[in-house]
DNA sequence: ACAAAAGTGTTATTACTACACCCATGA
DNA sequence: TCATGGGTGTAGTAATAACACTTTTGT
């Protein structure tokens, strides 16, 4: 195995251009941070090592990069064999390059966000991996700069809630108003008013009111929606902003 | 020098744990888009290759990742190679890791936008090492994917300068209000009314106007203001959003 | 009948937009 | 004196924030 790595690398050292000859490689990962809303909380979707090295250890979940796929594959690569979901919404956050930040070799990350709509199906899949969903404020300590990628990924949720509506991506497509409400409540830790938020949130017209109640927060239920994709792209073509409240 | 290189690669292999022998590694850049306000218009700075390969060709600056110092590190070596400026605003942007990015080799690039204060010594500066500054909408072909990331960097730019003081990284340390009008005019590509943009930047309460006038604009000349980094900074943990204009 | 969440209107305040003239100065 | 860009105020309109009660229904 070694051998053939090895010559691997000389191999591909010939076939390259005297431009990159200076040059050192370096191993470059892609690492998740999976948010899910769950029970009325924002989650995080975090992985319990169970091979060595860093054993027993919580960590985000990541790969490497390998070299016949982009980093953006990469990271739809590991959302898939980890949660068996394919197209959800990630976007990509920052790199993380620290020369110190793995002490196993120079290793540069590049940290990817994530939404998932949370279904009992997909937090079974989790557990066949170890993996657990931690509250965001209940994340323990994780691997190397794990816990920065996390932050880092939850001040960006933060400011992307507020102008785009990627926080239907944690909701089921069909939802109600006030799922929304104590989604976005979570998200921006701040209690909102419900009369104004209805009323904010209809006036954008970008959202479909369905026949059909989802009864299982009340008795009364609530009329479910779904978000109008097609008119919202439009309208955003024209320079719309999806904002809820005023920053 | 390949022999070197080959033994680079032979030792540094072995001093690898087992986990990575698996993973390839990747060449890892930097490009840099440069931003700079000049003569009332908001260009970019781009290099003519003046060396082979791809000689005479347009490009963004940019440089490999070294083994030893970080992509943020790496940028702000570039600048400083370029530009001859420390303390430049720079911000990562996106990476860029399309497999066929680079018919070189395998490379991804780290995107990485800086705003300069333009003078002349340093527009001068650009000019010994083949760099020219191009306005905006007239930057010419690049290499490989750099206009991709041209048009990247400046919707960024956009997002950025909309909630967050950055276009003041374009201006002097001291500037007048018509320049910084100016410059968002420039930057948002919209005529703004001249009393409304005084009187909602001023009620921002983050400008400290001096006794001096720039008297390069007009004849009557008008009063230089700084920008309150530290007022600033402490309405910004309050929550408070610089926006100059609805969205 | 009552508990629990869904749904609804009005008013005061604040922020935004549109708009036109005088000022200071150097040439 | 005149051309040039700097600087100012007001009024109509729109958006936001604050506030409490009724409705529905399962138990």
């Amino acid at each position: 195995m070694y051998l053939l790595h090895l010559l691997y690398l000389v191999k591909n050292f010939h076939l390259e251009e005297s431009r990159y000859a200076l040059a050192s490689k370096l191993y470059v990962a892609v690492d998740c941070i999976i948010f899910g809303f769950d029970d009325g909380e924002l989650k995080i979707l975090v992985f319990n090592r169970q091979v060595a090295p860093l054993k027993g250890m919580w960590s985000l979940i990541g790969s490497f990069v390998l070299i016949n796929e982009s980093a953006e594959a990469a990271g739809k690569r590991v959302l898939k064999d980890f949660t068996g979901l394919d197209d959800i919404f990630m976007e990509e956050l920052k790199t993380y390059s620290d020369v110190a930040r793995d002490s196993g070799a120079r290793c540069i990350s590049i940290g990817q966000y994530a939404l998932i709509r949370l279904t009992e199906k997909n937090t079974n899949l989790a557990a066949k991996y170890g993996a657990k969903w931690f509250e965001v404020s209940k994340v323990p300590d994780l691997v190397l700069d794990h816990n920065q990628m996390v932050a880092d990924g939850l001040q960006r949720l933060r400011n992307v809630a507020q102008f785009y509506p990627i926080g239907l991506e944690l909701l089921p497509k069909k939802f109600t108003i006030p799922q929304l409400q104590k989604l976005y409540e979570e998200i921006f830790q701040k209690k909102m008013d419900t009369r104004n938020f209805r009323k904010k949130l209809l006036s954008l017209n970008i959202l479909i009111q369905l026949d059909e109640k989802d009864k299982s927060g009340s008795k009364k239920g609530a009329f479910l929606y779904e978000f109008d994709y097609a008119k919202y792209r439009k309208l955003k073509n024209k320079g719309f902003s999806f904002s809820l409240f005023k920053v």
